[in-house]
RNA sequence: GGCGCAUUCGUCUAGGGGUCCAGGACGCCGCCCUCUCACGGCGGUAACACGGGUUCAAAUCCCGUAUGCGCUACCA
């Protein structure tokens, strides 16, 4: 058994493509079969190489890891020329010589005249001169044609519908219709897992398969991924490149898993799994049918949850890239990355958070509505001035320790340990929330926490009522 | 227009003739936990597109309608 995913270089990898990619992998490791990559870029118009690296970049932070390839069709033009011309001499196609223009005209004619348009034919009778420019046609006969998709069941086209389809360009590229089935064939691929968006261009697939004397592959086409708007997922609607979610701050695993979900789902429940455990369950014939909306919010949740149980270590390296300048080593992060992790869902969210650590003592900012809130009471300035000569004595300084003093300042105080604990919390953060208040002022440790103690005392008058 | 494909809560889905006045998850709303936030727990909201069949019985099978999407290129 073999698969691949065979993108087109023409941009990002789109998170359609990235689920192709991910069910391709899926299926072969379940079967213990192979996957190739194929970069299919015979439309020299549009492909890049920069793309392909792109894409290439994408697979791997995504974890999908192919087995053979990177192909590149442009690197094959040689054998497509020479497959087409064995078409032409086994009568199977022949060449063309209308011209674009010729064919453009006649199409918006038929247009106008409300008519259907489609390719007459009419060079298939003449003996033209290969020398001259041309294309090369395949020669659609008439009659049923069929094929078995694995999520689609039995699919039937007519041969009568199908236009005779360019298989050599008039600069002697291929078309996609040529090189994907002379690839697949000598590629030896079994299964074809892609978009739905090519179920309609199968029966031609189908077509050369057998003029070219090949086994015909399984097929499975894969419903699109739409957007909020129903329609296919489209930049107007919101990120559609697998290198924006990664931007976005969201871990591989999570995106993985998420993209999983979309069509398929492996029941009892099961939402959360590794690449692992889905190699286990997959199969591309229990792929829905039916077309399904990408929901950033839930793939927003399930990055929480991936990252709520990734241990610092693992967080720390896909964290970094959104450190900005200051680098700061995992040691210096390990406490932060527990304290944090489980009250984000974005990196970008949680490498904010942590910025409270680094600024500096005098940079707080303090929020107006937990001002409002949390800086009021009778004598507050006095009874912070109590609590910055506790902490001052606490030892030592440790989570434990801190709380239990400030406990029991509040009861000699006579006011409930919230009193002290909110304003605490906005010298320290500038913040109405942050993650439990002690253990955010030992990792400030204790200097630290009293300096900005000291420095709300100081700004009361100014910031109070 | 033609051809093709699809249709279960707002969204992702389970379910494939009786166990379904339809289960889980996201979101949303309550409550609990609690130094805040988050996590977690509990509860709530909300769906078988419509119409005909078949059958003792249909979300599940068949037909039609509607709607949506895709293809209809010398793009993939």
């Amino acid at each position: 058994m073999k698969l691949r995913f065979a993108p087109s270089p023409t941009g990002f990898l789109h998170v359609g493509g990235a689920r192709t990619a991910i069910f391709n992998l899926l299926h072969a490791r379940r079967y213990g079969g192979t996957m190739l990559l194929r970069i299919e870029d015979t439309d020299v118009e549009r492909s890049r190489q920069h793309h392909a690296e792109q894409i290439i970049t994408s697979l791997k932070w995504l974890g999908v890891a192919w087995d053979e390839g990177p192909v590149y069709q442009s690197d094959r033009l040689d054998r497509y020329r020479e497959r087409a011309e064995e078409l032409v001499a086994a009568g199977k196609a022949y060449r063309c010589y209308c011209t674009v223009e010729e064919l453009d005209a006649e199409r918006s004619a038929a247009e106008r005249a409300g008519k259907q348009w489609r390719y007459s034919g009419r060079c298939r009778k003449i003996d033209g001169d290969a020398g001259e420019p041309h294309v090369i046609r395949f020669a659609v006969q008439p009659g049923p044609i069929e094929f078995h998709d694995l999520i689609r069941g039995d699919v039937h086209f007519e041969g009568e519908l199908i236009d005779d389809f360019v298989l050599l360009r008039s600069d002697r590229n291929p078309t996609y219709h040529l090189s994907v089935v002379v690839d697949d064939i000598d590629m030896a691929i079994t299964h074809v897992a892609r978009g739905d968006d090519h179920l309609s261009n199968t029966p031609k697939h189908v077509l050369l398969f057998r003029a070219f004397g090949a086994a015909v592959p399984s097929f499975a086409h894969l419903p699109l991924i739409l957007g909020g708007d129903k329609k296919r997922l489209s930049k107007r609607t919101g990120a559609t490149s697998a290198e924006e979610y990664r931007e976005m701050g969201i871990v591989p695993d999570a995106l993985f898993n998420f993209l999983t979900l979309l069509g398929w789902s492996p029941g009892e429940n099961r939402e959360l799994f590794t690449a692992g455990e889905a190699t286990q369950w997959f199969d591309l014939a229990d792929v829905n049918k039916a077309p399904a909306v990408f929901d950033p919010e839930k793939l927003i949740w399930m990055n929480g949850q991936y990252l709520m149980r990734m241990t610092a270590e693992q967080i720390y390296p896909h964290l970094v890239p959104f450190l900005g300048d200051a680098p700061r080593t995992l040691d210096e992060l390990r406490t932060i990355i527990e304290l944090h992790k489980m009250r984000v869902r974005t990196l970008r969210e949680l490498a904010k958070q942590m910025a409270i650590y680094f600024i500096g003592d005098d940079a707080i900012e303090y929020d107006a509505d937990t001002v409002k809130k949390h800086i009021k009471g009778d004598d507050l300035a006095g009874r912070l001035s109590a609590l910055h000569e506790t902490l001052l004595s606490t030892d030592p300084f440790d989570v434990v320790t801190s709380e239990a003093a400030l406990r029991s300042l509040a009861e000699t105080q006579g006011v409930s340990a919230a009193k002290l604990i909110h304003p605490l919390r906005l010298a320290l953060t500038g913040r109405g929330a942050s993650p439990p208040i002690f253990d955010v002022a030992v990792v400030l440790g204790k200097e630290r926490t009293l300096r900005r103690l000291q420095r709300l005392i100081e700004r009361l008058p100014l910031i109070e009522g």
